[in-house]
DNA sequence: TTGTGTGAAACCGTTCACAGCA
DNA sequence: TGCTGTGAACGGTTTCACACAA
C-alpha cells in the first residue's frame, strides 16, 4: 500500500525554512541570556559565535523573519526576543502531557525550561495503577485510563512519548484519536500517524552510534595519516577491542536457507506509512539537567 | 577573529554522507527486529516502511555502502545486519562515562539499549559528594575528582554530559584534556571544543518549540482555511490564550539607552568558536523508555 | 566605516526513473 | 518478472561577496 507519493508537507513553513526554524530556539536562547545582562544590541558576529553558528547563516536566518536589525549596528536583543518567540508561538500557552512516568519521564517532567518557555506540564500519565497519585515535580501521577479526558479537558495539542518501545505506538494512536497534533516521541520505535500529527524523536541510542562511527573514522585516520601535522591531541588510550560473534559471510546466491529459521517464510514485516516530519539540518536537540 | 574560513571538515566521512549515517542505525534497528523474527530477507520497500523513510532513500543510503543486495529478490537480513554494525563501529566496544547522575543521567544509566549496541557505561560521574558511592543503575557514582583517571584507566572516547548548563562547559574541557573525543551533551548549552572533537546536542526545550513553531501554523492554517476537504480531525478544543508581558515595540532609531541597565556598555559576549558537528538532516533521536 | 540584508553560486540531499541483473 | 543500483533532475541549505543603509 501507499505507493503513490503520499502527504504534501511544503518543507517551507508561511515562508520560513524548517532549518531555519530549527535553529531559531539557538537564537533565542542566546539572546535570553543577553537579556538578562542587559546588553542593549548584539551584531550578527557576536550572536552567532554566542548561538554556535556562523554569522552569515544567521543573517540569512533573520532575514527571512524581516529587517529587525539595524545596519552599521547590529540587533536590538530585546525587540529580537519578542520577534523570535512570536514566530515560534512562544508567546502563548502550551499545554503539555508526558505519559510513561518512568525514569525518563521523571527527569522531563522536573525539567526546569519548560516553563520559561511557555510550556506547562498539564499532567503525568502512568499505565501503572500503582504510580497513580504518587506527586512527581509536583504534579501527581494519573493513570492512563484518564488520557482522553485529560487531553481534551486542557486543550492538549502536544504530547511527549516517554513509555517502553512496545507501548508507544498504542498510546500515540489514543493520544492523536483524543486531539494532540504534536508528538515528541523518546521511544525507540518509529510512529505511524496520520497526516496533519508532527512527531520529532529523540534516542539516545542513535546519537551515540552516530558518534562511534565518527570516533572510529578518527581512530583509523590515526592510524593511516602520521606525517600529518602534530595535533595537540591528549594521549589517545589503547581502546579495549571486541568483535562481533558472527563476521556472517556473504549470503550464498544458491538459494540455500541462510536463516537460522527456515519455516515463517514471509513474515509480517511491519507496515508503516510513518510520515517523516523531523526538520532537515538534523541538530535540534534539548533537554534538562537534572 | 576567526573571519577567514575556519576549519576544513568534510560533510562526507569515507565517502558516506553525514544523512547517511543518521539514518543508519534507524535501519539498523530495523533489521535487528526483523533478525528476531528470523526473517531470512527483506525488499528495500519493507525495511523502508518498518524504518519510517521511502524506499528510494534507503537503497541510495545502502549503495553507498556497497551492493549488498539482490536484484530481484532482496537484502539479506543477517548480512546486512552485520555491514552496518561494521560501518558504524559497532563491532567493537565503546566504554562511556555519564558525567552528572541527576534524574537524566539515572535514566540514562538505566537505559537498556546501551549494551545492545556495544555501549557500556564504564563509570557515573557527579560533583555532589554526598552521591558518591552510591549505586545507580548498578554502578557506585564517582566524584568528578576521578574523572580524569577513569577516562584514562578505561580508555574512554564517549562522554555523555547530563549536568547543569552551568557546569556543561567546564566537564566539557575536563573531558576533552583527558582524551575523550566525542561528547553527547544534554546540557542546553552551546560548548565550545577545540578541532577533532565532535559533539552531539540533545534538547528537548528546542524539540518543543519547534512544535510549538508547527502546532501555531496548524492553528492559523484552521481559522484560514475552511472551505477545504473535511479532514477527519478531531474536535479542537479551544486554546487557552496568554500574551507575552511585554509586546517590546520597535526599538527607536534615535540613540537612546533602549535597554533597562544603561551601564554595561559592552557586555563580553560569550565568544565561541564552536564547530557545528550535529549532522544534517535533523533526525537523529534516541532514548529510553524507563 | 561598520555591519545588515540579500542576490547568486556552490553544495548537499532527495526524488525520479529506468537500466540491468537474478 | 521483480527489485536493486544509480545517473540525472530537482529542491533546499549554506556560503560567498557585495550593495546599501546608518
Amino acid at each position: 500500500m501507499a505507493t503513490g507519493r503520499t502527504h504534501r508537507l511544503p518543507t517551507r513553513s508561511r515562508g520560513i525554512p524548517e532549518a531555519t526554524v530549527a535553529r531559531l530556539p539557538l537564537y533565542l536562547r542566546a539572546l535570553t541570556a543577553l537579556s538578562e545582562r542587559s546588553v542593549p544590541t548584539v551584531s550578527s558576529e557576536e550572536l552567532a559565535a554566542a548561538a554556535g553558528v556562523n554569522s552569515a547563516k544567521l543573517r540569512k536566518d533573520f532575514s527571512y523573519l524581516g529587517s529587525y536589525g539595524t545596519r552599521g549596528v547590529g540587533y536590538d536583543v530585546e525587540y529580537l526576543v519578542y520577534q523570535i518567540s512570536r514566530e515560534l508561538g512562544l508567546t502563548q500557552d502550551w499545554p503539555v502531557v508526558i505519559v510513561g512516568i518512568g525514569n525518563l519521564g521523571a527527569a522531563l517532567a522536573n525539567y526546569g525550561g519548560f516553563a520559561s518557555r511557555g510550556f506547562r506540564v498539564a499532567a503525568l500519565i502512568d499505565a501503572d495503577p500503582a504510580m497513580a497519585g504518587k506527586p512527581v515535580a509536583g504534579i501527581a501521577v494519573q493513570h492512563t485510563d484518564e488520557l482522553e479526558s485529560i487531553i481534551s479537558d486542557n486543550g492538549v495539542s502536544i504530547g511527549v512519548i516517554a513509555t517502553p518501545a512496545g507501548a508507544a505506538q498504542q498510546v500515540c494512536e489514543r493520544l492523536v484519536a483524543a486531539g494532540v497534533t504534536s508528538i515528541l516521541n523518546f521511544a525507540p520505535t518509529v510512529l505511524s500517524v496520520p497526516d496533519g500529527v508532527d512527531v520529532r524523536k529523540v534516542d539516545l541510542s542513535i546519537e551515540l552510534q552516530i558518534l562511534a562511527f565518527h570516533e572510529q573514522r578518527k581512530a583509523g585516520e590515526e592510524a593511516a595519516q602520521d606525517a600529518a601535522q602534530a595535533g595537540a591531541t591528549a594521549p589517545a588510550p589503547a581502546r579495549p577491542g571486541r568483535v562481533l560473534p558472527d563476521p556472517a559471510a556473504r549470503p550464498t546466491t544458491a538459494g540455500a536457507t541462510t536463516g537460522p529459521a527456515p519455516a515463517a517464510a514471509t513474515a509480517p514485516v511491519t507496515s508503516a506509512d510513518v510520515r517523516d516530519n523531523q526538520g532537515p539540518d538534523g541538530d535540534v536537540p534539548a533537554v534538562m539537567p537534572a
